[in-house]
DNA sequence: TGATTTACCTGACTTTAGTCAGATAAAATG
DNA sequence: CATTTTATCTGACTAAAGTCAGGTAAATCA
């Protein structure tokens, strides 16, 4: 009925009226909107003045005028930053933590009322991760993490939970091989975690051996960044990582159930090797000289 | 990870960065955004001049302002209304035609670069059509249509294609009892079809017969539009209209694999009645008086 | 038909946002 | 230590958006 484009800005009108309505409250507070959204930057934790002029594309002049007038209303406290005393540091007095949580209720009020209307609010939440992750993929960022951390383990378990539903028989992490922490973090190997704006999108490890060569375990990808080109810029990263580590040759394994997988590593340069490990679910292997 | 309500934000933080993108991207044309989204309002085909007030939020002064500016550009003409010599009408001129399409222009390429990179796009649109419907939910309009019209009939081939899938064994619209057109139109029937800003979200049929009773045919609601209450309004509506054409007696079918219909005229107060006729496909019978 | 309402216009105003050329002081550089 | 760079501030602006109290002419009402 509509074309793509008419469905995508059919899209775009019904997002800018709820995105304008949420501007709008904010401005029930008698506050204009600049100052609000300054104040909610430091609310959320910036406080470097450069980082939140930059993070709200202002001028350094109005950003200043801005400051002070959240100042003057003894909402932010601003102090020289120790190391630096040029740069200056906002945080929230008291008060300001309170004006701040007011602004987070209206919001998180918009988004209960939204999602508590609707019949099937994860199907929503889901259609959400997608366009945001489509829209945010300039601004992934790549973390090296403890393969233990929350944000890691985050991932692990969306990544099981897929095998699971994927393989015939479904998968349990205790008959694999399950590597330790320790071989995937420095000096003998890494863990990267890709976050979108807070949200946790895509993992990979890189395994160190002590047999000549390092493994790629657990590249995973949220369903929501899939076909954004993700997995090749961990890999890329994660190639990165295993030269500066110092390692020469790769290998990896993988299963029939996951023919994208196959393809993907068949396109991006590898090369079908023999079994090397007794891990009961791989049926590829790969290998890849860096 | 992100619990709903961040997700929920998380979205919208993505979505305020390309709309206001979208926004900056207009003012290339040296005009503010104000006249701009006035010109745009004129182009999509809203002439009158309290519409587009209503629709912008804009106070009187400004509008006429705003007009002003474009009609000194010579982009659109005003006209008094020949109903009603208060009124003002907007149109544009062949220079605000191409200007209109320029901005449209605009629009389109945004959104065929993040169409266009994408490898799912169509995943993405959908995920566009959930969310979108489910903002615009408080703007649906049910017009009352042909059911042979371009609207209907794509409402009615999303239907088959959707029995085609749950039906084991699939559907062929011809082994079935199709009604024509005529028995869902006035004075017979209607036949209904929900817009959700451009887009058709759902309908149903009125069939009138002479046995006594009126049949609800081809309830469907479109899968962006689920859980949001469609499927009710569109029976209060076709009972609106039943009760218009003096019916008492409304029947209607159904199969299992369609459980969530079956549920849904349970709770609506249906009664479940014996076969009342031959076709292949239905295995629920259902009866109300109204 | 006179009074009232409606739709839009005009003028005078304020607020907000944004720009830009210096000024200032701390830090980095040679 | 003088010079340059960096981070922020200040003052003097402009443009855009928005507000509000009348004003005008057409339509509607009593």
């Amino acid at each position: 009925m509509l074309n793509d484009i008419s469905r995508f800005r059919r899209f775009s009108r019904a997002v800018t009226s709820e995105v304008g309505a949420l501007d709008t409250s904010f401005l029930g507070r008698g506050r204009p909107l600049g100052a609000a959204r300054v104040l909610n930057a430091i609310g959320q934790g910036r406080t470097d003045v450069a980082a939140i002029r930059a993070y709200l594309a202002l001028d350094s002049g109005l950003m200043s005028r801005l400051l002070r007038s959240l100042e003057e209303e003894k909402l932010i406290e601003l102090t020289a930053d120790p190391e630096d005393a040029r740069k200056r540091r906002a945080v929230l007095t008291p008060a300001g933590e309170a004006e701040f949580s007011v602004y987070e209720q209206l919001s998180n009020e918009r988004a209960e009322k939204l999602l508590g209307t609707h019949a099937h609010p994860q199907a929503l939440l889901e259609a959400m991760d997608l366009i945001a992750s489509a829209l945010d993929r300039n601004r992934w960022s790549f973390e090296e993490v403890d393969p233990r951390s929350q944000t890691a383990r985050y991932c692990l378990e969306e990544y099981y939970a897929e095998l699971d539903r994927r393989f015939e028989g479904g998968f349990q992490v205790s008959l694999s091989a399950d590597p330790d922490a320790e071989s995937m973090m420095r000096p003998k190997g890494v863990f990267f975690v890709t976050m979108s704006d807070g949200l946790p999108v895509g993992c990979v490890g890189l395994k160190g051996t002590d047999k000549g060569y390092a493994e790629i375990k657990r590249l995973w990808v949220s369903p929501a960044a899939r076909g954004l080109g993700l997995a090749r810029k961990l890999m890329a990263k994660t190639e990165e990582a295993a030269r500066e580590i110092g390692i020469k040759v790769l290998r990896l394994d993988t299963n029939k159930a996951l023919p994208e997988a196959v393809n993907f590593y068949r396109k991006e340069g590898w090369t079908e090797i023999d079994r090397f490990n007794d891990d009961p679910y791989p049926d590829f292997f790969f290998e890849k000289i860096l």
